[in-house]
DNA sequence: TAAAAATAAGTGTATATACACCCATTATGT
DNA sequence: ACATAATGGGTGTATATACACTTATTTTTA
């Protein structure tokens, strides 16, 4: 059935025979964090955490709760996250004011493995955004953000 | 740092501290899988699972290979995600003509579940559509269309 | 036709994701 | 002050994701 369907028609079939705007956005997700996980394996990273050490590097010290929030990811999820970057030292956990929270900093050697991996994520970023035009990612980034919005405020 | 921010600008701020596409992307698509997921819950069904046996439903028989490309999944992946469908019987895998094939046909229990879960997607995705606006949804759907073609056609 | 290349699919491993439940610590109410 | 609420995090379990490697089968080629 999908076989004979050329290449270019089977997004726009997929679209129409599965409208879900879950699945459509997971379909997209999963090609492109695909092509960024391809470009940052020089540097020995995933995408996943290269937005990790990204966001770290950003703060001084931030709680997994609040990055868990800025990031829209479940807590528990952030901790599993966190633990490969953990056991490769890019990371420390330490203990708070607050002795149950664990306030989070990248360190030095987490810098330098950020550093070194710019160059790879510069290319795979500019490579869409080149192809794609600002403003159209801009309008995407709206559009996903308004949704991101509505399932947030509108409790089933 | 994050705490005092008030929750519309975090979004602004995560996008512009960290302007990866393929992060704010995932960002996004965590939020809505989560939301289908709740939509989906009393349906004893997840996101990936109802896209499935969705997709599943509109054609008699489809190999493993010829599915995971539709979905742009990778194909060991679709292996793993069809498991817990064919733990429940709501799956067949049978032996194609060429023996190396599995084709791959939703059973009439898989049948009966996806149409028990129909009301409830239909709720979560008509609560997206209608804050969001037809249009509006094209538009972005067209745009992450556009984002797919250029990570698959301009490989690194 | 027999050897080599290509193809369809599964497994081992590692990370990504989130819910239910648990523990430790802090804040609150009386 | 003490019992209770609330809060910050971790673990157990299950699914989602994909790469490297393997196995079985088919196709191609010398």
């Amino acid at each position: 059935m999908f076989k004979a369907m050329p290449k270019e028609n089977l997004y726009e079939f997929a679209r129409q025979a599965i409208p879900c705007v879950g699945f459509n956005t997971r379909r997209a997700t999963r090609l492109i964090t695909q092509y960024y996980d391809k470009a940052l394996a020089p540097a020995d990273l995933r995408s996943t955490q290269y937005s990790l050490l990204s966001a770290l590097s950003m703060t001084d010290e931030v709680t997994m709760q609040d990055l868990a929030f800025v990031l829209a990811m479940d807590r528990t999820t952030l901790t599993r996250n966190l633990s490969p970057l953990l056991k490769k030292g890019w990371i420390k956990v330490s203990v708070g004011g607050d002795r149950r929270a664990r306030p989070i900093r990248i360190t030095s050697k987490g810098k330098t493995v950020l550093e070194n991996a710019l160059p790879f994520w510069e290319k795979a970023q500019s490579h869409i955004l080149d192809n794609l035009g600002d403003s159209k990612w801009d309008q995407i980034m709206k559009g996903l953000h308004k949704i991101s919005m509505i399932v947030e405020e509108n409790p089933l």
